[in-house]
DNA sequence: TGTACATCAGTGAACGCGCGTTCACTGATGTAC
DNA sequence: TGTACATCAGTGAACGCGCGTTCACTGATGTAC
């Protein structure tokens, strides 16, 4: 069967998708190839039709997450309340029982740390673009004034998902999540705005 | 030959301090059990006289890790300046660039999230303890308030960390690590003591 | 004192399994003449 | 209009390798009699 023109991008495109969800539930290292073209209805050998190698993967996956959640974040309001209801959205139950549904940063950022030099260079741009997309939450803020409140903002939101994530008391991981929710709150009402 | 009464109990420590450098270092599903005796300078085998599965030992490596944390910060001075000192130690250049001995949450926290509840337990009842420790630095404020303050703290301290080692650029790596050092001084300063 | 046996930390080969990757092949369609 | 060939997304078996785990064995020492 001939495709039509449009057939293998989607099924590329298909790939990431699948991929991004179970790389982010169950880590990049514990999703082997196979599991994951398995779920995308096709066969191993697929694969490399599609990407060079699971690293190459690996970069798509992050730099299309990364936009994606760019592009979720521009759906609010462009002034401190749509920072707020990010924030509320972010640091919320529905968020930290969806792993695999959620922001790639919180279910990824160690692996990726640990990743090759090529990878962590397509995250930092991503990162470094969703940072400066806040812009328009802060018109009275400069460039280097918004990156010093929103990799702080980020790092707060990120470190108290996983921490709530991975404490085993629901009662010990709401306290973290709402805490951590008013604290972010607070950073960014305190930012000079 | 015999070995001394405590000859087996130091191997076992040793194999917990190799494999707590190699996780943080490569992953928990990055290294193996080969690898990791071969380390210890003992042969595979060896292993299961020691521990029952490998998720035995990575709740040891997590157990064992967060205690060496908890007693590693209560060596700075019971107050305010305590805590400072912490977090200048935490967010510097040299943690950052040394994820083998540095803190287990930041190297491993997202695989934690993914391990078996008895793991997450073992985690969780950690974590409780080391952020009670801190009450010895703040003595004007209650249980409540220390773990509202010291989560967030932690939170943020975490998060940056991973922001800050995930930076292909140094500058940036540079900038993320001296800017959330800033607004975790500043969480102190602000906490009403 | 001498000998037979128990103890036990560690050895190293082997188990089945899933990993990332390769490759000869299939089969439906389009194109050339 | 009919036939031979090119195209190409996807198939599925196979590659070598490292994984977690098991187990018969080694060999130095202690103990019983």
């Amino acid at each position: 069967m001939r495709y039509p023109t449009t057939h293998k991008e989607q099924t590329h495109q298909r790939i990431i998708d699948v991929s991004s969800r179970l790389f982010k539930e169950q880590g990049i290292d514990g999703m082997g190839i196979a599991t994951l073209m398995k779920e995308t209805s096709l066969t191993n050998g697929a694969f490399y039709a599609h990407f060079a190698s699971k690293e190459a993967l690996v970069e798509a996956v992050i730099a299309d997450q990364v936009q994606r959640q760019i592009e979720s974040f521009q759906e609010q309001s462009k002034d401190i309340a749509g920072v707020k209801a990010i924030i509320d959205l972010y640091l919320s139950p529905g968020h930290r029982d969806h792993c695999g549904l959620g922001c790639p940063s919180a279910a990824l950022l160690d692996e990726i740390v640990r990743r090759p030099e090529s990878t962590k260079q397509v995250y930092s741009t991503g990162m470094l673009e969703l940072v400066d997309s806040f812009q328009v939450h802060f018109p009275q803020l400069n460039a280097e004034q918004v990156r010093s409140l929103v990799f702080a903002l980020f790092g707060l939101m990120v470190g108290t998902l996983q921490l709530a994530r991975a404490m085993s008391d629901e009662k010990t991981s709401d306290f973290v999540l709402e805490n951590g929710r008013k604290a972010a709150l607070a950073l960014v009402e305190n930012s000079g705005s």
